[in-house]
RNA sequence: GGGAGAUUUCCCGAGCGGUCAAAGGGGGCAGACUGUAAAUCUGUUGCGUCACGCUUCGGUGGUUCGAAUCCACCAUCUCCCA
């Protein structure tokens, strides 16, 4: 049952950045089923791009056979990772967690088999909550070095604009989540985006010193672009995974668009396909990577939301930019009945009202620069009228060269 | 507990009584060039009934014809001493 090529086969896509013991790791992952986990922070009701990488590390080594155990910080998602931040996150309550750790698993399980036995969901609320202070500072806290714990990379940021003693903790009770875990389920391997290796050896070691056991982490690649930037990012925030707050049409386009020179990242990460087919694709020089692309956003897409979804958002954007004709399947956005003056609109207001620009000087500018087109015709004039018959009909903005809506009624 | 300093538009950061919707940079948006890429160049980046008006500079009051700029109090943060 065990595909014994897992770690070769996350290396060659070079997804490791990395391990405590790689000749251990490598053989443990190459014999028999192991429990392993990733902590998430339950912090928003969708998951994002950030998510879907680790969800597809989880995938990958669940396929391979390995028994994934997903923990939820519903515990420490009151504290709230200092990694990296500038700022102290804000603190949610506990009925905000249990609501994103339900959506959480609602779209985990499609990349995942959570069924019984394959999968372990957890919360360390069920075990942090009740911890007595003295009796925890007792048996944990004495092995943590403050001195270590501050050289952290993870911590320096913070040192420069104030880190409180709480949020000192989240390493703490990270470290105390692999323990448990490792107690309960025998869990001995923990994962995590690069961004985790702090908390993550914190766990390793404290298992060692307390239990006398050997305990293993590894960490992958962070997805950003060849700039160093965090992939992901759209204009509106986060990437999102849930339909109703990233379309499947904008989630395509965004890796339709991503850099020639992250393609292959993109691919390795993201996608299933076969280190070899991967390959053919990136062969393509100059403007065939294009196809690339195409191929690259169509995987993700579909695995995001289905063959049909990923189908359609491939055929819209490509009757859009390549046939020049309009398709049935642009986005819709809507704007009142009620807004129309005498049958008709200044072009001003639609454009605002379908939120396609977000205040009328925002629209004013636009039209005034040459980035609005109404059914293919480019607007100047910032007085132009729109009559509620060609809403009817179904009006195509274009905004820029890649935003393309259509404005309907939504009641009439 | 004592003392020093800070808080400006998405971010960084200038501004020190009128000429400030607020320099400069970053980021964003739009245009040109392209391959729905990158780089580059140009414009733009509070809101509106847009060559004019309105609301912004941590909060609340005050001084003044006039305040982001001065005063008082409050809040938050940083640093130093204990």
């Amino acid at each position: 049952m065990i595909i014994n090529n897992i770690y070769e086969d996350l290396k060659d896509r070079d997804l490791i950045a990395q391990v405590t013991d790689e000749e251990k790791v490598k053989k443990l992952l190459s014999t028999k089923p192991i429990p392993f986990y990733i902590g998430f922070e339950p912090t928003a009701d969708s998951l994002h791009v950030g998510h879907f990488v680790q969800i597809m590390i989880m995938a990958r080594l669940q396929r391979a056979g390995h028994i994934p155990i997903i923990l939820f910080g519903g515990g420490t998602g009151l504290i709230g990772d200092p990694s990296g931040k500038t700022d102290m996150r804000k603190m949610l309550n506990e009925e905000e967690i249990n609501h994103n750790i339900d959506c959480f698993k609602k779209q985990a399980s499609k990349f995942l088999d959570l069924s019984q036995g394959k999968a372990f969901i957890v919360n360390n609320a069920d075990w942090l909550l009740k911890l007595n202070y003295i009796q925890f500072l007792r048996e944990i806290g004495v092995h943590f070095s403050v001195n270590r714990m501050l050289a952290a990379e993870c911590y320096k940021q913070r040192l420069e604009k104030g880190l409180t003693f709480f949020e000192l903790n989240y390493m703490i009770m990270q470290s105390y989540d692999f323990l448990v875990l490792n107690r309960k389920y025998n869990c001995i391997l923990e994962l995590g985006g690069d961004d985790q290796w702090s908390n993550i050896i914190g766990g390793v070691e404290l298992i060692r010193r307390v239990d006398k056991k050997e305990a293993f982490g590894l960490t992958f690649r962070l997805l950003v672009t060849n700039e160093g930037k965090k992939m992901g990012k759209t204009e509106k925030g986060a990437l999102w995974l849930d339909e109703n707050k990233t379309t499947p049409y904008d989630f395509y386009q965004y890796w339709r668009n991503v850099s020639d020179a992250d393609v292959v990242k993109c691919f390795n990460m993201l996608t299933f396909l076969s280190k070899n087919e991967i390959l053919e694709y990136t062969k393509l020089k100059g403007e065939e990577i294009n196809k690339a692309k195409e191929i690259l956003a169509f995987e993700i897409t579909k695995l995001v939301h289905g063959e049909e979804k990923a189908k359609k958002a491939h055929n819209t954007a490509k009757s859009l930019f390549k046939d020049q004709v309009f398709s049935p399947n642009i986005p819709i956005c809507y704007i009142s009945y009620n807004d129309l003056v005498n049958e008709k609109i200044d072009i001003l207001s639609l454009l605002t009202l379908s939120s396609i620009s977000s205040s009328k000087s925002e629209a004013r500018r636009l039209v005034e620069q040459g980035g609005i087109s109404i059914n293919g015709q480019k607007i100047l004039d910032t007085k132009f009228i729109v009559e509620s018959n060609e809403i009817e009909k179904g009006l195509v903005v274009k905004k820029g060269k890649k935003f393309f809506r259509k404005v309907l009624f939504n009641n009439k």
